[in-house]
DNA sequence: TTGACTTATGTCAGTGACTGACATAAACTC
DNA sequence: GAGTTTATGTCAGTCACTGACATAAGTCAA
């Protein structure tokens, strides 16, 4: 049950999530976001669709299945920020490093950016779940770091938003080019545009 | 056909939409958003369902069948800031200005806070249709008015982006509040942290 | 006024995302 | 090996949303 032993049952289970990952990327791929039911993703896995709902709360939530570890990166590289840097340069770093996952993941990435520039419902879904997610994660980390209440003080809340639309815009750009320019470039360059803003 | 004379056909039309969305505001409220489906907004107009969805985009596009009118305010109020100004005090005189929508329409504005603090599906859609919507709208009008292009540069998103964080700063504590602090102050309060940033 | 046209709406039938309830077999525990 | 937990299958259902076709009201020109 820990870590290290995750047993059968578990190791099961993250298979058919993988498996239905797998899947759903090569299905929306070939075809696009909306000519591809949950039943076909569930099909294609040996699975009944019901499965797919138990192991993700919608079909665009399969497509960001591995979300919850960017976040983690982001939270883990704030959280090992020197204290004495600035708030900014730290959420810079964080955010930078989350990007990192874009240079190991290039063709999961670029398919997301690709659906999203698509398929409006998978980017209301990327706005409005996972980078609200993050952000509001990001929002509480900078909050607690500056010692002030996120829901008095705007500030922490601001400063997490102008990143990820400085992640947003990397993203566009990097998409925009057919995912062939160095992501982590583009980033640092709009990231740079958060330590001089408004500029 | 002109604004003076919009003719009994396009008035009936304005009077049908106008009819959903009061109905379905009552009906909101009354059950909350989950409870009402599109059949009873549409039987309480005393219309067909197929007419609501020829309005309506989504049972959620319903509820903010006033975003237009908040968007105008926003990009009028932005175009008309003197030239000398900085980019950033048009910023916030232009959702300041929106803001105002508030103090006018408080019941409207406060079911909304209301609903999307209670309801998942609320809140994504005014994050990401409503609120995306009038941040692109707005960086690119500072793009414009910086003379740049806000594909290239982060800077107009970036600023826009921070602009809307301050504002759902300002709806979220006005609704913690049960909408009884003056919006337009908390705005303006939130807002000064923009000129500040990242202070 | 009449006749041609445009268009807002109704009706109908369909698709597909998503959910609750119940049963089962595998995995886990002791 | 017995008892418990849980991941999955099956089934039936709700509801948001859409295309196709018909109709009646509104519009406009002769």
């Amino acid at each position: 049950m820990s870590d290290f032993e995750p047993g059968r049952r578990q190791r099961k289970k993250q298979a058919t999530r993988d498996d239905l990952m797998d899947h759903a990327a090569r299905l929306f791929d070939e075809r696009g976001f909306d000519a591809v039911t949950t039943t076909d993703i569930a099909e294609a896995a040996d699975v009944s669709q019901r499965t797919f709902f138990r192991h993700f709360s919608s079909k665009e939530a399969v497509l960001y299945g591995h979300a919850d570890v960017l976040r983690r990166r982001l939270l883990d590289e704030f959280a090992n920020r020197p204290d004495q840097e600035s708030v900014v340069d730290s959420v810079i770093a964080a955010v930078r490093a989350m990007g990192g996952y874009y240079e190991t993941h290039h063709d999961e990435t670029f398919l997301q950016a690709r659906l999203a520039a698509d398929f409006p419902a998978v980017a209301a879904y990327a706005r409005a779940y996972v980078q609200n997610d993050w952000e509001h994660e990001l929002t509480a980390a900078i909050a607690a770091r500056m010692g002030i209440d996120p829901l008095a003080d705007p500030r922490p809340e601001i400063l997490a938003s102008a990143a990820f639309a400085a992640y947003r815009a990397a993203v566009r750009r990097w998409s925009a080019g057919g995912g062939r320019a160095a992501f982590g470039e583009l980033l640092d360059e709009s990231l740079a545009a958060l330590a001089t803003f408004p500029g």
